[in-house]
RNA sequence: GGCUUUGUAGUUUAAUCGGCAGAACGACUGACUUGUAAUCAGUUGGUGAGGGUUCAAAUCCCUCCGGAGCCUCCA
């Protein structure tokens, strides 16, 4: 006599299963249609197919295409299909992995001497799509962990053996599907049938394991669709998101280059990137000025032994700019790659009481690093980039306090920016590798606990990371995504006990005794290259009006109004205000055509009764004309929008 | 750094099998003197660099220098 389970659902409803039932059954339960669209089921957390029988009380969800989880079953699946065509069509390949992903899935392939291309992506694409149309269904079935690795040592695939070898006997499961076997923990869905469109994506090399000392094998990257009209969707999504990159938008608007006589990896800004990012710069030091930081500027080289002092150098010297050395001395300098030791001398250059903690030392500083070729990316990535750092010296007791008051800042630039899904990550160390920080393990407890507490005040979400920590202490990184989805780490928070430390930096407390700070490194914005990137890819280069490079541009309906419009150029300009003039001997359509792919938040349309009674006539970028307005009232109403934003 | 892929004028791009590198925009010159998303005409300018194969190379091969995607890395 079979007892029957409880199955809670979403809705933390319960009802009662007889033991064995499947996902099937419950979502039979619920509705026809719920059963028709289900995909797999969820069990406390695990992706199961839909008939594989439940026999303890357990959470679950049904889920279909509308669930990520609903399309990673399905993706799941189609890596195993995937696996099948290329093992059709080239016989003798070894598998390694293939995972769903965020967006479609992949599959880790050596293809021994094949090179495997573009070329093939069509032939894989149909024998892919003929093996779904005969509706494989995904069988799973338990093995012991000898008769997998025989299997895999017949046919000679070391890989599989490896991870094998890596999983405990009797949690080792294989999933039979048409003429195909693959070792896998399952999440599959019912039927390949549903598979109704599948594109590869690109193929990259992907060491075996991640391990840089591994193989290389073939990564093949893919989607697939329960619709070819979602595929189609799909790809017009990417082609409007590549639109936004900000590569592409930096060239268009002038913001910034690259030149390869100046090397890779060094961003040329150009005037009206600069201008954006100086707009950048003052508003964030109006932010900090109000929060009590102190401007400091310090140079763009040290000795290395500010470098092994730190720590720096024993940890990163061999994978950095190597040292410039002096002609006749042979001192040997270090290109700063981050502010913080320069920054520490200035904190040891008198006495300190505690009386001035905190002290708060900004500096936009430019720092080198070197970083491989094949990591440089666009803004977000780069060799030499200016960071918007800041370290504050403080009293133990004062941590808390001063790093809520940084995510603050950060929390502010990101609402002034409408940066609304940012995700918190807190970086803490690796448990499996001590050997990589610095520090006593109390000291790391105490400065990980503090930034839980901290974030926790704040009310943050947060991720937690290991392995993701500075070598100096843990960190509350921000991170943004990019126009295609890929995250970046914009704003950090660390907490150090080290340096402080290693520069043995001091202070006169209370009980006239010596003390060592505690020190936050911070920086907003992360490097204003990367934000910047973030920021054009978020606003497809149509900046708020505050920051925009130009914020108008005054437009000449003929020649003989130039004079005139030089003039009221002048005019804006003093009031405060970023205006370019088009004084080119073009219609005033080209000229506003122009202007709108030029992106100008605002275009003034100058002619005869314009000049006559002091007025603009106002076209607002994508919206319109707005009508004519007084200089006087133009300039106003500029103000009032500012103000509104900086709100 | 690695794998794959890619490099044509300032920009976007065309060139069937290896067979005269062609256009648009821009820039320059001139005409027109303009009222809310492209006025007309002319001129200018190019195969990333170097080597090889070939009667002939943008096209095939090699080396180097860049770009893109991913892997590894990221103080």
């Amino acid at each position: 006599m079979p007892e029957n389970i409880k199955i809670t659902l979403p809705d933390n409803s319960v009802r009662e299963f007889a033991s064995g039932s499947t996902g099937m059954d419950v979502a039979m339960s619920i509705s026809q249609g719920l059963a028709r669209n289900a995909l797999a089921i969820e069990v406390n957390g695990e992706t199961w197919e839909l008939n594989r029988p439940i026999t303890t009380d357990a959470s679950v969800a049904i889920l279909t295409w509308r669930d990520q989880k609903g399309k990673e079953a399905m993706w799941h699946s189609s890596a195993h299909i995937l696996a099948e065509a290329l093992e059709d069509l080239y016989p003798g390949i070894k598998l390694g992995f293939g995972p769903p992903i965020k967006n479609g899935f992949y599959y880790d392939i050596d293809f021994g001497d094949h090179k495997f291309g573009e070329a093939d992506f069509k032939k894989v694409e149909k024998k892919f799509l003929e093996l779904a149309k005969t509706a494989e269904t995904f069988e799973r079935k338990d093995v012991s962990k000898e008769e997998a690795i025989a299997h895999y040592k017949n046919i000679g695939n070391e890989y599989k053996v490896e991870l094998i070898e890596g999983l405990e006997d009797g949690d080792i499961t294989f999933y039979h599907s048409g003429n195909f076997v693959d070792l896998c923990k399952g999440g599959h869905i019912p039927n390949s049938k549903v598979i109704k469109a599948m594109k590869i994506m690109n193929t990259a090399g992907a060491y075996w394991r991640g391990d840089e000392k591994n193989k290389m094998l073939t990564r093949i990257y893919a989607v697939s669709f329960p619709k070819k009209k979602e595929l189609d969707e799909y790809l017009l999504l990417l082609e409007e998101a590549k639109k936004r990159d900000h590569r592409k938008i930096g060239k268009e608007l002038e913001l910034f280059t690259f030149s390869e006589k100046v090397g890779m990896g060094l961003p040329l800004w150009l005037p009206r990137g600069t201008r954006l990012r100086e707009t950048l710069v003052d508003f964030l030091k109006k932010v900090q000025e109000k929060e009590g930081y102190q401007q400091v500027v310090t140079p763009h080289i040290g000795k290395k032994e500010l470098y092994q002092t730190s720590g720096h150098w024993e940890k990163y010297g061999e994978d950095s700019f190597q040292p410039i050395k002096t002609p006749s001395e042979g001192e040997e300098f270090l290109l700063k790659p981050m502010n913080c030791p320069h920054h520490c001398e200035i904190y040891a250059s008198r006495p300190r009481s505690y009386k001035e903690l905190p002290f708060r030392v900004a500096e936009f500083g430019t720092v080198y690093r070197y970083e491989q070729s094949g990591e440089l990316h666009g803004l977000t990535r780069v060799r030499g980039f200016t960071q918007d750092d800041a370290h504050i010296f403080c009293r133990p007791d004062q941590v808390k306090e001063e790093f809520i008051k940084v995510i603050d800042i950060v929390l502010y630039i990101f609402k002034v920016l409408k940066f609304e899904n940012y995700k918190a990550q807190i970086s803490l160390r690796d448990p499996e590798n001590p050997g990589k920080y610095f520090g006593s393990p109390e000291q790391w407890d105490a400065a990980e606990k503090a930034i839980e507490e901290a974030a926790d005040e704040r009310g943050l979400i947060t991720v937690k990371e290991l392995g993701e920590a500075a070598f100096y202490g843990p960190k509350l990184d921000f991170m943004v995504s990019d126009a295609l989805g890929r995250e970046w780490q914009l704003g950090t928070i660390q907490l150090d006990y080290q340096l402080p430390d290693r520069f043995e930096l001091e202070f006169v407390g209370s009980d006239n005794q010596k003390h060592r700070p505690v020190m936050i490194h911070r920086a907003p914005f992360g490097s204003l290259e990367r934000f910047t990137a973030v920021l054009i890819e978020h606003s497809a280069g149509e900046f708020p009006l505050w920051l925009a490079p130009s914020q108008a541009i005054i437009l000449p309906i003929a020649e003989k109004f130039n004079d005139y419009v030089v003039d009221l150029q002048d005019q804006f300009r003093d009031a405060g205000f970023r205006v370019d003039v088009d004084l080119r001997n073009e219609k005033v359509g080209k000229k506003i055509r122009e202007a709108e792919i030029g992106k100008y938040p605002y275009m003034l349309i100058i002619g005869e009764q314009e000049m006559a009674n002091g007025s603009v006539s106002v076209r607002k970028r994508k919206e319109g004309d707005l009508g004519a307005m007084s200089n006087d009232a133009f300039i106003q109403y500029l103000k009032d929008e500012i103000s509104e934003m900086l709100a």
